[in-house]
Parts: C-alpha cells; sequence; structure tokens
DNA sequence: TCGGTTTACGAAATCGGTTTCGTTTCGAGT
DNA sequence: ACTCGAAACGAAACCGATTTCGTAAACCGA
C-alpha cells in the first residue's frame, strides 16, 4: 500500500502488468474499452504514479532534456531557459540544466554529468574550448547547439539572422543621421556570434559606403571605458553612432557615458544587442535588436526531439540526419536613442 | 563493445560484479589496493560509465535535486540557480529545473513532474497558490523553500534578513536627510516576502519617528506610474525618500522619474532591492539591499542535503528533522542616490 | 461452418546496476 | 597449532517497469 506497483495495479484491475504498461503508454496494441477504463479506475482510486527509474532502465529512454548554459546572467540565456521549460514540459520531458559560467572546465565537466545522468539530448549554449568533446558527444547522443557554433561544424545550430539584426541597427542609425558608425565589442569575447556581427557590420558599412570600425574594450574596468570615453570624445559632434555587440557591453557604455552627462550627447546616437529590461529605461529607450527566443528555444527543442526520435526508432547508423543550421528572425526595436 | 555492462567490467578484471560495484561507490567493506587497482586500470581503459537508470532503480536514489522557479526573469532567480547548480555539482548533484512563471497551474504540474521524475529533493521558489500541495510533498520528500514561505508552515525556509535589510535601507534614506519615506510595492505581489518587508517598513518607521506610508501601484502601465507620479509631485521638495521592494518596482520607478528629469529631483532619495546589474548605472548608482544569493544557494542545498541523508539513512517515521527557518544577511551597496 | 487473420492479453525474459548473505582467506591471540 | 573475528569477495536475489513472444478469442469472408 506504501508504495503500488505495477503488478499491483494488474492484480487489483484483473490484468497483466503487461496491459497496464500498455495502458500506461498506449500502445498501438489496443485493448477493450472496458479492460481500459478498468485499468484507469484502479490508477485513479490508488493514485498510483509508475517508477521513472524502472521505466528508464528498460526502455533506456529518460525523457530529459539535458542544457548547458554559458551564462544564466545574461537575460538572454534566462528567457532561453523560460522557453526551453515551456517547450520540454509541452512534450512531456524535463530539463536537466548545468551552468558553466563562461568556464570551459566547468562546460566539460557537465557535458558528462550530464551524458551520464542519461539524458536523451542536449542543448548546448557552449563557452568555447571543448569543441571536440562537443562535437563527440554530438555522435553518440542528439545535441543541439544554441546560439553558439562549434569550430568543427556537423552539429546542428538554432541561430538569430545576426547578419540582418546588424544591418537592421546600421539602417537605424544610419536612418538617425549617423555618418561614422562603431560596433563596440569586448576583447574577451571572441565567439562566433562576436565574429559574425563583426563581419557583418563590416560588409554593410562598405555596402552602405559609410566609414566607421570595430572597437574592442579591453576587459573589465577602467581601460576599456577609458578606451572607449576616448573613441567618443575623439567622434563627438561628427555624428557617430554606436553599436554594443551585447548587452554586457551595452552596460559598460552606459557607464561611460554617465561621465559625459545623463542623456546623449548631441549627435550621438547608439544602439544595441539584447533586449534587456533597462533598455526601455535607459537614455528614454535604447533601440535594440531583439532575439525572438521563445521562437528559437521552441525550434531547438523540436529538433532535438526529431533527432532523439530518429535515434530510438531505427537502427544502427542508417538514417543519420545531416545537421542543420536553423536561423530564426529577430527584429528591431526602435526606441529614442536613434530618433533624429 | 558497444556498452560496457558491469559485469564485462568484472569479467576483464577478473573479480565478481558485486566488487566492482563496490568500488564504483567506494565502499566501507575495502577491497585489496591490488584489486582496486585492477579495476581502476580497466576501467580506465574501457572508458566505462555505469548506466545511471539501473543505479536509480536499485537504490531509489538519483542524485537529483528538482529546483521550481517562479520567475526566471528576475535576476534573483537565475542567481539562485547558479549557485544552486555549482552547489549541487559540488555534492554530485544534477538539477532539474521547472519554471512555473508565476503561474500556479504550471507550478503544481512541475511540482507532479519532478516528483515522478524521482528527484531526491525539491527546491521551491513558489509563486503561491500551491500552499497544501508543496506542504504535501514534504511529507513524501525532501523540500525546501526559496525566499517566499508556505502559509502551512512546517517546512524548511532559506531566506534573507529582510527586516534588517529594510532597516539597513531606511537608514540609509535617513541619514541623507529623508523626512518622509515610502515604500512601493505592487499590487499583483502579495507574497509573503513583500508583506515582510512592509512590516518592517512600517515598524522602522514608527521606531524613529518618521512619517511614511507603503505605496502600492496598480498592475501594469499608466495607472500605475501615473499614481506614483503623482505621489512623487505632491512630495517634491520635501525630502521625499523611497524604497523600491524589488527590482522590477524599482524599473517603473524609473520609467516615471524619467519624466521628470534625468536625475533625480532635488530632495529626493531612493533605494531599492535587489542588486541588479544597472543599479550601478542608473542615478549614477543606487543604493541597494543586496542578498547573499551565492550563500542561500549554498546553505539550501546543504539543508536539502541533510534531509536526503536522514531519508535514506533512518528508517521509517523516525529521527524526522524538525522544520527550519534560516535567514542569510544581505547588506546594503551604499551608492550615489542616497548622498547627502 | 471453416480456415485465416486480426485483436486482446498473459507469461516470462530483460534492462544493468545494487544489496544481501554467505564463504573463504587472513592475521592476531593464546 | 588452533581458534576466532574481521576483511575481501562471490552468488544470486532484487529494484519495477518494458518488451518479446506466444496463445486464445474474436472477427471475417467464402
Amino acid at each position: 500500500m506504501a508504495q503500488m506497483r505495477i503488478k499491483d495495479i494488474a492484480a487489483e484491475a484483473g490484468v497483466s502488468p503487461a496491459t497496464v504498461s500498455r495502458y500506461l503508454n498506449n500502445r498501438p496494441g489496443q485493448m477493450t474499452e472496458e479492460t481500459r477504463a478498468r485499468i484507469a479506475a484502479v490508477i485513479e482510486r490508488t493514485g498510483y504514479r509508475p517508477r521513472a527509474a524502472a521505466r528508464n532502465l528498460r526502455s533506456s529512454r529518460t525523457n530529459l532534456i539535458g542544457v548547458i548554459l554559458a551564462d544564466i546572467a545574461n537575460p538572454f540565456s534566462s528567457a532561453m531557459l523560460e522557453g526551453l521549460s515551456a517547450s520540454a514540459a509541452a512534450r512531456g520531458c524535463s530539463l536537466m540544466t548545468a551552468i558553466s559560467g563562461n568556464d570551459p572546465a566547468k562546460e566539460a565537466e557537465s557535458l558528462t554529468r550530464l551524458i551520464d545522468a542519461g539524458v536523451d539530448g542536449l542543448v548546448v549554449n557552449t563557452c568555447g574550448g571543448n569543441d571536440k568533446a562537443i562535437a563527440a558527444a554530438a555522435g553518440r547522443l542528439p545535441v543541439v547547439l544554441l546560439d553558439r557554433d562549434v569550430a568543427d561544424g556537423g552539429v546542428d545550430l538554432v541561430t538569430s539572422n545576426n547578419r540582418e539584426l546588424v544591418a537592421g541597427l546600421v539602417d537605424a542609425l544610419a536612418a538617425a543621421g549617423s555618418e561614422r558608425l562603431c560596433l563596440l565589442t569586448e576583447a574577451s569575447d571572441d565567439s562566433p556570434v562576436r565574429r559574425e556581427r563583426a563581419e557583418a557590420f563590416a560588409d554593410e558599412l562598405s555596402r552602405r559606403g559609410l566609414a566607421g570600425e570595430v572597437v574592442t574594450l579591453a576587459d573589465g574596468g577602467a581601460t576599456g571605458v577609458g578606451r572607449l570615453d576616448k573613441t567618443i570624445r575623439d567622434y563627438a559632434g561628427k555624428r557617430l553612432g554606436l553599436i554594443a555587440v551585447n548587452g554586457l557591453v551595452f552596460l559598460r557604455l552606459t557607464e561611460a557615458l554617465a561621465q559625459l552627462g545623463p542623456s546623449l550627447p548631441a549627435g550621438l546616437k547608439i544602439a544595441t544587442f539584447d533586449d534587456y529590461p533597462w533598455n526601455h529605461v535607459l537614455f528614454g529607450g535604447v533601440t535594440t535588436a531583439a532575439q525572438d527566443t521563445l521562437t528559437i528555444a521552441e525550434r531547438v527543442v523540436e529538433r532535438l526531439s526529431e533527432r532523439i526520435d530518429v535515434v530510438t526508432t531505427t537502427v544502427g547508423e542508417a538514417a543519420k540526419l545531416a545537421p542543420k543550421r536553423i536561423e530564426i528572425p529577430g527584429h528591431i526595436e526602435h526606441r529614442a536613442s536613434t530618433s533624429r
């Protein structure tokens, strides 16, 4: 009575455990409406819940999706987690999460820990430095990369349309009258995403015949802000437009600008990636390239499910899905910081 | 060769599966240094990893900690998640996360889903409305509440020293010359945390003989901001001090203040709970009651581990731990917004 | 009515570890 | 040398579901 087992339910309903199992997994081999009802009644009455561990062992499926996030402080990550959680729950899956804190060693440890725990698939927002291990993992179980690619390629990736978003921000700045543009990046950030945005930025400038450059801030603190400050002073009054390559860089930009005054210097326009809550507030609203996190999360889980289904359905090496790159379009939030 | 099982390792090392199992769990029943080395060598060579599902089934322990968060958008939650992740990993546990998005129905669903998945224990940052279900869960497996209590009591709770923090903020405002204080809250937020802070606020005012009140903003949008705006105008120039009861309220306050100008009106001082990144930036720095999220997370996992150990060690109903309330002291970050 | 095909269901094997219990071996004490 | 207790290890049961395979009943067209 303490803990019901499937055989207890079976006995109570006058059927075999196999039949109860079929009921629980509503298997194609149907059963009489009458026995179905009888089993349902017993389960309802006893409040029976099958033990997941036993189920996992035999079926070698856990309905668990592993998630490794590089940096949960980044609202992109937390929004993503919420989306993943919802999408997974809709498919009856739970999330096992690990947070690397941008530490490759922790990421590697999380990778093995989640795999050892028996997750059906893995979502990785990598901090870099584990490309080989991740590619190897992708050979052993379904893996979908989130936002950041690995060098070797060959792994599914879901990301935003960074090139279009860059173009959109450049467009907003140009429309606001900026003649010279800077893309602000961080030295420590050498991610593929940053590179992609930087390349798109350069391309977009030359396509439009605009002047500009990529400005890399030194890491953490005064030096970086000083460098930025100098850049701003150099260009002040020259219709400068700034793009922060991500939310963190934007915060540092804000710090630097605070020295110059609470509102933007005349002629200075800014825009940023990542739609943080404070973007609505700072400078009366900052024009933002917002990613469609919910859709990204949905597609990640969808793709992962496809792979999981293939793995559990087909035998052997047959019918391997080709790696796929999925781009989810984001959009530009036009706000006061790029008004004329 | 494809997938090694414990018996393969045993055969290879010339011992029994039982001995390998003992090795894997380094059990008290020791073995010869020689056999230990032999087993280690085989495992090392073959790269064998025990299947978690099998282990879970027999031992009825999963080394999984379930976490239910009310609102991941709140940086308090994401910081907490990072802390929990680290603390759990340090104990060889993984996290199963669910996010209720402040929806009681989702919270209830998450509760059963995580329990069904077989987590060893549960950390709940409840959004309210499931007090009975949570109390019931706490009767069946270890549960530690995070930040928000349930009505029935009787469940472990880890939280900040809200009363002292409120006192600290009042102190900072008073020191900055504020004569009349308002605690800004949201109508929709009727959590125990908010109530505790409001009570502490009232107590602190009367203790110091200060004038003041709790101002409740209507939910979402214009009305609330208008109400707030009116309050500010009413008191403007009267040495008003404002405390935002949480980070979200502070953001709305910032929006309202933006209409009055980019810097604080003369004589207006503000302070807030929750140390969001932008608190360093807005108004040149906002005095903040910062919670010690890392320590909170650590103590949550520690307490949960205690309960888990008790459950798996002792038999029957004996040796039930009494519910415990653990307060982790936070601290006040003094910044420009409360300078004289 | 009869052979043949579904359909509904049960018996028993199985997943891969852990745990119990028993046996052997080893060393210490007299 | 002999006894005794502890240490080291093996054989086999066990955790609780799923899954395979087989069989009896139901159905169905000729």
